[in-house]
Parts: structure tokens; sequence; C-alpha cells
DNA sequence: CGCCTAGTTGATATACATCAACTAATGTGG
DNA sequence: CCACATTAGTTGATGTATATCAACTAGGCG
């Protein structure tokens, strides 16, 4: 068996920071802070580096040739991002709020280390579970299986859903536009799968329903 | 830095068969050939292989549970497919044609070899580009992007792009109807970008306009 | 030759985008 | 602390790209 993913236990990765660093070849620093809305790393800076997230959000773009962009991801604490291939990263990285993140450096031979292999497959497999949403979901289809992810990766039992993103990240993360974003959002609360307290703060009151909506 | 590829390389992954062999802990048998329609590896298979196309083509494909299908990829000659994540396989191949492909069996440490590496990196690489591409185009412009990216892979200069699947395979991989797709290669014909040879056989006769049709 | 599947083309429906106005929340300087 | 500016979010009216439904056509194959 190829892979065996423990990535998505919440603060797990946290935790074997330590661990990551006695496994040898894979130096790392301290925790470094950001305030919101600072950048992390930009596109065309040397890929090599991957980061953890340890507290706070952190939001990955990548802009195309035609000037829009697509927010490739939003990273919890516990959760690792900044895995590119090529020399020069094609993402760019910012703190969606004051976060904190511990960056690893990355020479060579590290996917040896089953962390690190860890937690590319857990890249890979949200990579393709991001797929399969813009490849057949329809808009509210994809608003409330992201209300999902989210409300799943933040520890109180996938209930709630904070957001540190505006709709817009929400929206070029989903293929969508800021509007019909808002009307899906709308129109699961009409449909009684969520409640909104406050525009960035979601109830989830029906999740089996929700991932459904498409069935 | 992380990551060096030569994946794109056409024909080196065939070459390399041998040599993977010789790294150790890589095991490989020979050459199987499969008939058109031929499924390769089913949804549910173990994973833990991963396959070389040797000759012909294979279509990746996963079904939601909507029952709806999203082509994750084609696969030609030199190419790689079957990394997947978990244990059990999401994702089922199938040959297009007849195809010849080489498995090789990974179990668990060989991602320290530099050519698994690059393979996963490649791998990595063109599923990023496809989530560009279903979230940030339209449909005349992911058929575009799409002739390109299967001429370019083809040894022809990139000039030619052989098409051994169907139309509907076309349009779940790019998240559109097969209806949609026939209409935006009719509009590249108009606009004098590519030429039908037959339904399955395209000129590529403006490479540069195709990739900026969004810009 | 005629069946069968793949592909094209047309008519219509619809989901989403676009454009615009309005409202709520957040912050700033006097 | 209030007035105002600024940004984020919502809601409505309308436009448009794509999906859907359907008929027809062209290749392959027995």
């Amino acid at each position: 068996m190829l892979i065996q993913r423990d990535f998505r236990n919440p603060g797990a990765a946290i935790e074997e920071a330590g661990y990551l660093g006695f496994q040898g070849g894979v130096k790392f620093g301290g925790t470094t802070r950001h305030r919101e809305k600072e950048l992390i790393y930009a596109q065309g800076d040397e890929s090599g580096d991957i980061f953890i997230v340890e507290f706070g959000c952190v939001r990955v773009s990548r802009i195309t040739l035609e000037g829009r962009r697509l927010v490739t991801g939003f990273h919890f604490a516990g959760e690792v991002f900044g895995f590119e291939t090529g020399a020069e990263r094609q993402c760019y990285a910012e703190a969606l709020e004051y976060s904190g993140t511990r960056k690893f450096h990355l020479d060579g031979r590290e996917l040896a280390n089953p962390r690190i292999a860890d937690m590319l497959f857990g890249h890979l497999e949200s990579i393709h579970e991001h797929l399969l949403v813009l490849g057949t979901q329809n808009a509210i289809e994809r608003v409330a299986a992201f209300l999902v992810g989210i409300a799943d990766r933040q520890g109180s039992g996938g209930a709630r859903a904070r957001l540190p993103m505006s709709r817009c990240d929400i929206a070029d993360h989903l293929g969508l536009t800021l509007e019909t974003v808002s009307r899906a959002i709308h129109r699961l609360q009409v449909l009684k799968l969520i409640t909104l307290v406050g525009a960035r703060d979601v109830l989830l009151l029906d999740r089996k329903a929700l991932l459904d909506l498409g069935a």
C-alpha cells in the first residue's frame, strides 16, 4: 500500500514538527508570525520550502496569464502548504488573518521521510477533491461542499465554519462569482441546512444533506 | 530546489524503466498489452502500483457519488498514471485503444528514488494545470488548451493532435457537455485556428492564438 | 446493405455572470 | 464620540454561455 495518511488529524502536524527535525535532512526554523494580508511567499520565489500553519489561516492563489485568479486553497492550523513543482513558485501565499507558520526546507531526498510523504499525499488528495468539485458540481453543491470541508477542519466537530476569507475568495476558489456564492449561501439558509451568524460564521444544521445536495 | 522535472521528455520514461529496476526497491514486470476498452484497474482496487504507458492511450476516470464522471486524465506513451492516495483506488483506468503498459510496485520508501519523485511531481503539476483550466476558463478556452496539450505530447512538434478519446470523454475531462465540446471545436475551425481531418484528427494552425484565446 | 455508435447541428431552457443599487460592517480623522 | 469614508455583503434586473432535448448525418462494422 502506497500511502498512509494522518494529515487530517488536526494539530498532529504541529506536534510532529519537532519530530521532523530529528528525522534527519529536514532543517526547520522557529515560528514566523504574519499580520493580516501579509505576503508569505510570492509568485516567482524559489520553491523548496514548505510551511505548516500553527495558527490562523493562509490563502494560496495563482493568477492566470489572462489575469484571472484561482484560489488553490485555504490552510488552517496543522495544515501544510507550499508544495510546488518546478524551481519557481507559480502560486503566492498570504495570511488571511494574524497567523503563525513554520517553514521547512526541503533539499532533495526528504520524500523518503514518511511524514513529508504523508503531507505530500494529503496535498495531492485535497487537490483531487477540488478537481472533482470544479469538474462536476454546480454552484450550490460547490458552496455546500466548501462549507462542510471548512467545518470539518476546524475542530468544532464539523458543526460550525468560521470563514476568515471573503465571498470573493470563496468564489475564486470555487470557480464562481461572489454574487453567486452569496446567493448559494442564502439558498442553503432558506433550505434550513445552515444558519448564518454574521456574514463569516456559519452553523451547519445538516451535514449529510449538505453533502447529498447533488444526489 | 525541490523538484527537477524531466518527465515531459517524451519516451524518456520508457527508457528509464530498466534504470528504475536497478535503483533498488522498485520491482517491475514486463509489458502488459490491453485491447481497446479494457479495464486496467478498477475503483476499489488496492493502490500501490503505478504504470507507464509504452504505447497507446489510457483514460483515467472517477465517478462521483451522484454518478457524474470526471475524466482525470489521458495518458500517452512515456507518461505515468496510477498515483493515488489512500489504500483503495478512487479512480479506474481503461485503454482507449490497443495499448501497452508497464507496472511498478511501490512499497513504501520509493519516493526517495528521484525518478519516482519526478513522476509524482509531474503528475502534481498536470493536476494543477487541470485545476486552473476548470477554475478559470470558458468552453472554447478549455477545448483550445486541451488540444494544444494533447498535440504537445504526441511528438508531432505540437502541430497535430490525434484524439483517441470521444467528445464525451473530452467533455467529462473539461467539465462541459459533449455538444459544447463539438461546438467549441467548430468555432475554432471557423476562427481558422484548427483544421479537422475527420472527427479525431486535428491540425493546429496557430498554437499561440489557441493559448491566447482567453487573454 | 443496413445497423449502430459517434458526431454535428438546431431550438429552447436555465444556471450563472454581469451590472447596478442598496445595506451593513469597519475603520479614520476631526 | 460622531460623521464620514471605505470595504464587504446582499439583493434585484438583465444578459449570456452553456446545458438540455431532439433531430439529423457520417462513419465503422457485421
